[in-house]
DNA sequence: TTAAACAATGGAGTATACTCCACTGTCAAG
DNA sequence: CTTGACAGTGGAGTATACTCCATTGTTTAA
């Protein structure tokens, strides 16, 4: 199939598409063009970018979805290595969560203090940004 | 002061520094050189530089740190509006932890279901990652 | 036939926040 | 005097994931 319709099928823009194929995410061979040098896109490069899709959603980079689409290929893309990586994920999401929790708290307790740091309807600047 | 004093004393680099003069976050007025045409950094630039790796800590972004300062620097930057701000960030925050919180349950759910769908030390790549 | 859509390629831009490089000039210490 | 550190400027690179632009060629439908 076509670029288009290989874009059609797997939601990706023909652009998302064309820069996959240059970062190695997928490839077609000189020999996949039709006549008029078109690219042939096959189905296993039609799977393989619906299996990019899915590990995408769970959250990995592109560098990681390569990894992965790597295991695949040679057949070592168990359970145990998937869970590993997702486990690694997890922790890495976990932390994320805690500093996205401490920086939330930072600004709960700024504008707590800022509702009493300033008398209401003062012109002054808020002294919270000032150099602590 | 010169660059190399200003970047001791915030903390920032002085690439930094020329970056965030670029930016246009801070200036130094031609008149403001020695004459070797070294820029000669006040005291209102370091205590501005601070003020920005204050704003900096709470989460906001470069061009979110402007808008405060402009606000500062037209006296306007009163505990209402920096409390507005500060809980549209806290928004921001919220949403992205909830997104990763589904993201993580996401990978946990796959992460037990990856415990059963292959049989112990089996070669076989892992389901999850086929196409949903 | 014509115009628009589609395909290809190469190159550059977007957003964000720096960071590095190359080169020239100045300053300070050995 | 010499060398290394510091200062200046302009330009480009890094990371990440696209997205847009310009141009040329092909196909399709009116």
């Amino acid at each position: 199939m076509l670029i288009g319709e290989l874009s059609e099928k797997t939601g990706f823009t023909r652009d998302t598409i064309r820069f996959y194929e240059k970062q190695g995410l997928i490839s077609v061979g000189r020999k996949e063009r039709r006549e008029n040098n078109y690219k042939e896109y096959s189905s296993d490069t039609l799977k393989r970018l619906l299996t990019i899709k899915v590990i995408k959603s769970f959250g990995f980079t592109l560098n990681e979805t390569a990894e992965f689409l790597e295991l695949i290929e040679n057949n070592r893309a168990s359970c145990d290595n998937v869970a590993n990586k997702a486990e690694e994920k997890v922790k890495l999401i976990e932390a994320k969560i805690k500093e996205l929790q401490s920086l939330k708290e930072l600004l709960v307790d700024s504008v707590s203090q800022c509702q009493t740091c300033c008398s209401p309807g003062s012109s002054e600047n808020c002294a919270l940004l000032e150099v602590r």
